[in-house]
DNA sequence: ATTAAAATTACAAAAGATAATCATTTATTT
DNA sequence: AAATAAATGATTATCTTTTGTAATTTTAAT
C-alpha cells in the first residue's frame, strides 16, 4: 500500500472523507513536524497543486481540528500553527527565531485534565516561551 | 491615598511611567478580572475619556506586557486577552460562551519551568478549553 | 452511462485585528 | 522659558482569517 492510501486510511479513522487536497495537507503535516502556519502549508503545496486555494487550506485544517485529527496551537499570537501529533506533549516557542519546539519528555501528570465541578474539559495546552539554545548562542 | 495614586505606585513598581491613560487601563484591568480584549477595554474607557484612542490601548498593553505587569493570554485565538494577575494560575476558556475562567487551585508544580538544556524559559501558559457549567446547563 | 443532488473547492471580496506612520500634545530637562 | 524627549491620537496600511458565490468534482440514483 502506498503512502497516499495510508493517509486515506488515517483520515478515515477520524471520520474525514479523503480528497486529494485533504490528503496532501495531512501528508504535509505528518512529514513536517515544525508546527507550520497556513501560509507555510500553502506555499509548500501550491507549486505541486496550482489550483489549490488558501481557502481550502483553511477549510481543511478547521475540519481536521474539529475531527480531532490535528491540534491548533495558540502559542504563536501572530498565526495559528498546526500539529498532527495529537499525543500529550507541550511546546516551547522561541521569542527570537519564532521556532516552536516539541517537549515530549515532561511529566505526563501535566496533561491530566483537572476535575472542575460541572466543567467539561476538551483540551489541554501547555506552552512555554523564551529563548532557544540556538538563538542564545548567537551573541 | 486615593486609588489613582495607588495605581501610580503600582505602575512604578514595574518601571512604568504613569500617565492618565496608563493609569486608567491598569485600573480597569485590576478591577475587571474577566481577561478583557483590547476592544472591551477601549469600549469601557472611551466614554469617560473621549479623546482616548485605540492605538494608546495597544501601546499601553504592549508596554505592560513587556514590563511584566500584565499577562497576554493566547488562549483565545480570536483576540488577545489581558490579565493583571501575574501570579501562577491557569485558565479555562468556554468554547460556547467564550468566557475565560481563572484556575487558582491547581497544583503549583504545574507552573514550574522545566529544565531544558540551553533554553531560557520566560513564561509558562497552561490553558484548558471545553464547556463551562453555565453553558452545559442551558440545554 | 446519464442525470440529479450533494459535497468540495476556488476565487474574490470583506471583515477584523494589529502595526506603522506621523502630527500633536504633554512631560522633562537644561 | 526654551529646548528636548516622550507619549498620545488619528489615519493609513498590512496581514490573517472568514464569508459569499460560483465552479468543479464526487456521489448516488435512475
Amino acid at each position: 500500500m502506498n503512502n497516499y492510501m495510508q493517509i486515506h486510511k488515517y483520515l478515515k479513522q477520524f471520520d474525514i472523507k479523503p480528497s486529494v487536497q485533504r490528503t496532501a495537507v495531512m501528508e504535509y503535516l505528518l512529514a513536517h513536524k515544525t508546527h507550520p502556519t497556513i501560509e507555510e502549508i500553502y506555499a509548500s503545496l501550491s507549486p505541486q497543486m496550482p489550483t489549490l486555494s488558501k481557502t481550502t487550506i483553511y477549510n481543511t485544517l478547521n475540519l481536521f481540528v474539529d475531527k480531532g485529527a490535528v491540534l491548533q496551537l495558540a502559542i504563536d499570537e501572530k498565526n495559528a500553527r498546526y500539529d498532527a501529533d495529537i499525543s500529550d506533549h507541550a511546546h516551547f516557542m522561541c521569542n527570537s527565531c519564532g521556532k516552536v519546539y516539541d517537549l515530549f519528555s515532561l511529566n505526563k501528570e501535566l496533561f491530566k485534565k483537572p476535575a472542575l465541578e460541572g466543567f467539561d474539559i476538551n483540551s489541554v495546552e501547555i506552552s512555554y516561551s523564551g529563548i532557544c539554545s540556538s538563538c542564545k548562542n548567537l551573541n
